[in-house]
DNA sequence: GTTCGTTTCATACGATCGTATGAACTCTAA
DNA sequence: TTAGAGTTCATACGATCGTATGAAACGAAC
């Protein structure tokens, strides 16, 4: 069953250095640095470099995914057709709960996540579309309902859209977080703004 | 004066490469092979691998800032305060302008743009900031004159999301651009998809 | 206490990285 | 034609990269 302890700190270790310098930025020897572990732990518990990246970015984004589909499950089992506020804040809420944004880990995971997102190297793609589709297929068909008049390609422009604006807002937030000093306010009003700006835009008629 | 051609041949092999690899990801002599020049021109043209990730990003926000002040002028000389839409266009347009959607430079280009901004080497927003700060100084206030209700922050806020909006939605375009076929099309929609999905944003009642 | 699967360790390998160097080449001006 | 500045070239240096290896350490079962 392996010793949690060395994986799991390896874990939390490659997450800050991901964020800190991009996948091909970030050395094995700087996460099994600050690790505190061996070297060869690496090779021992994940098999490769390109593994531990996968297992990292599984490990960040999967709970969010889950996050994502109970939120639609408890929306559809109050209305079959929910709004499209409820709509926006059950897709785009586990981006803020599963991200906190006063804390260090929190700014760290959401640069991981942009990370992931925009990482050139593709190799990210393939493995993670299995079950991120999935929700952004099931999210899609209830946009879909509750904005009848916006075709399905629009429909997943729009919410692209809502990824972009809070995984960069966060990633932003993070970059002057670490000058400003008073940021938990701003944390705060984020996502009341971020509701604001996204429900207005996915309400826009079709065009 | 340097011969130009090997410098611009660097410049443009760059592009592609770091579009492909992000910048740690790239190594110098894959440029310079793509390039056709040799292994030692990145250092005699450019000093370091550094300098040349400056210039890269320099050549390409440049000009997109350049249309941004243009678009500004040409708005405020109609109008001392200009609407809401005119203002998202004018921001917004020199990204697609600057950057054509069907051709592959262009899809390079949007991804070296996120890139930039997403690149965990902090590098980049220091000699950055300079003229990028100045253009969105300008906008903000003429957003503020146009959306008197929204506070300073929340219009920063909504700002970036433009920019997010807009980066992000190129980049996926091009992620899918290899595999479809036919996304002329969905490159032309995306103009005016983006310009009603923002509009509506920024028109957003305060939150 | 000895055995044996599991985990950690120090260490080494070949590849590739960014950069530097000095010779060779090109081209213009005298 | 020659002098010299500007540019390109082949090549080498030390550092660092991802990965592999085999010995040491550990812990539970008998």
């Amino acid at each position: 069953m392996a010793s949690p302890d060395t994986r799991t700190q390896i874990l939390d270790a490659a997450e800050v250095i991901f964020a800190e310098r991009g996948f091909s930025g970030a050395s094995v020897r700087a996460i099994t640095d600050l690790a505190g572990v061996n070297l060869a732990a690496v090779g021992y518990h994940f098999g490769s470099k390109r593994d531990l990246i996968a297992a990292v970015a599984r490990r960040v984004i999967e709970p969010i995914n889950v996050a994502q589909n109970v939120g639609l499950d408890r929306l559809l089992e109050q209305a079959p057709e929910p709004q499209v506020a409820d709509l926006v804040s059950a897709f785009v809420g586990p981006l803020f709960d599963e991200i906190p944004a006063d804390d260090i880990g929190g700014s760290r995971k959401s640069l991981l996540i942009m990370t992931i997102i925009t990482d050139p190297a593709k190799e990210m793609r393939n493995w993670m579309g299995s079950t991120e589709a999935a929700v952004r297929d099931r999210y899609r068909t209830a946009f879909m309902r509750a904005l009848p008049n916006i075709s399905s390609a629009e429909l997943e422009f729009r919410m692209r859209g809502l990824l972009a604006v809070v995984a960069v807002d966060r990633i932003e937030m993070n970059n002057r977080g670490t000058l400003d000093s008073s940021d938990e306010l701003s944390g705060v009003s984020t996502r009341r703004w971020a509701m604001a700006f996204l429900v207005a835009a996915m309400k826009a008629p079709s065009q």
